[in-house]
DNA sequence: CAGAATCCGAGGGGATACTG
DNA sequence: CAGTATCCCCTCGGATTCTG
C-alpha cells in the first residue's frame, strides 16, 4: 500500500512512468521539433516502428496529457499530433538527455579510435 | 540494419536504453544524493524492490558505466555503489525530470482540489 | 489515411530459496 | 552481507489483417 503511495508522490517515479515505452522519448523529440505532425509522417520518422505500436504509444502519451491529438473530420482522415503545455514543459528533460547521450557517444568514439592504434 | 545504426547513433536513443528499467532512475537519484551506498541500504531506500532485481539493475548500470561497484574483501561482505563520472554527468537529467514531475504532481493536486468544490 | 483487433514471443519484473 | 539460481507471470513490442 505504502509502495503505491510512493509510486504516486515521487516526482521521479511519475516521470519515469510517463516516459516508459520504447518510442516515447523519440516521439516527444520529433513533436518538439515540428509543432504538428500527421500520423504517417511520424511513422516515417521512426524507422522500425509499426503502426499499431505507434498508435499505442501516442494514446498513452495522450492519456498522460503530454500529447494533443487533433482530428479533422475529412475524407481521407487527417490527424495531427502536437505537444500539450505539459509536453512542452518536458523539453528541458529531452535537452538534458541529448547532452548526456552525445557525451556518451563521444566517449565511445574515443574508445574505437584507441583500438585502431 | 539501418535501424540498428539509428539505435546506436541517436543520442536520445542511447540515453533511453541506458535508463530503461523500472528502478534505474530512482537508483541513480539516491546515488546522486549519497556519494556511496551499500547494497542493503539501497534495498531499504527502494520499498517494493527485491534483491534479485536490485542486483540486476545495478549490474546493468555498471555495464553502461553509470555506476561503480566497489567490493571490499571482508567478512561479512561489504559492497559500496557510487556514481561514475558518466553517472554524475547524468544528474542534470535527473534534475530536469524532477522539476517536470513536481509540476505534474502540482497539476494533479489542483485537480483534486477542484473536485472538492 | 489513420487507425482497430488479434495474436504471438521475448524478456523483464517479482518471489522464493540457497550460499560464501 | 550481498549476492546467485530458479521459476513464474504478465506486460510490452511487434507482425499481420481488417476497416470507415
Amino acid at each position: 500500500m505504502s509502495e503505491e503511495i510512493q509510486q504516486e508522490i515521487c516526482p521521479l517515479t511519475v516521470t519515469q512512468n510517463a516516459i516508459a515505452g520504447r518510442w516515447k522519448i523519440v516521439i516527444l523529440w520529433h513533436l518538439s521539433q515540428n509543432e504538428m505532425i500527421r500520423f504517417n509522417e511520424l511513422l516515417k520518422m521512426l524507422p522500425g516502428i509499426s503502426k499499431g505500436i505507434l498508435t499505442r504509444q501516442l494514446r498513452e502519451l495522450e492519456v498522460d496529457e503530454l500529447v494533443h491529438r487533433e482530428v479533422y473530420k475529412v475524407v481521407p482522415p487527417k490527424v495531427e499530433y502536437s505537444l500539450t503545455e505539459l509536453g512542452q514543459k518536458f523539453i528541458p528533460v529531452l535537452e538534458a538527455m541529448q547532452v548526456w547521450g552525445k557525451d556518451l557517444l563521444n566517449k565511445k568514439i574515443e574508445m574505437y579510435e584507441k583500438l585502431e592504434d
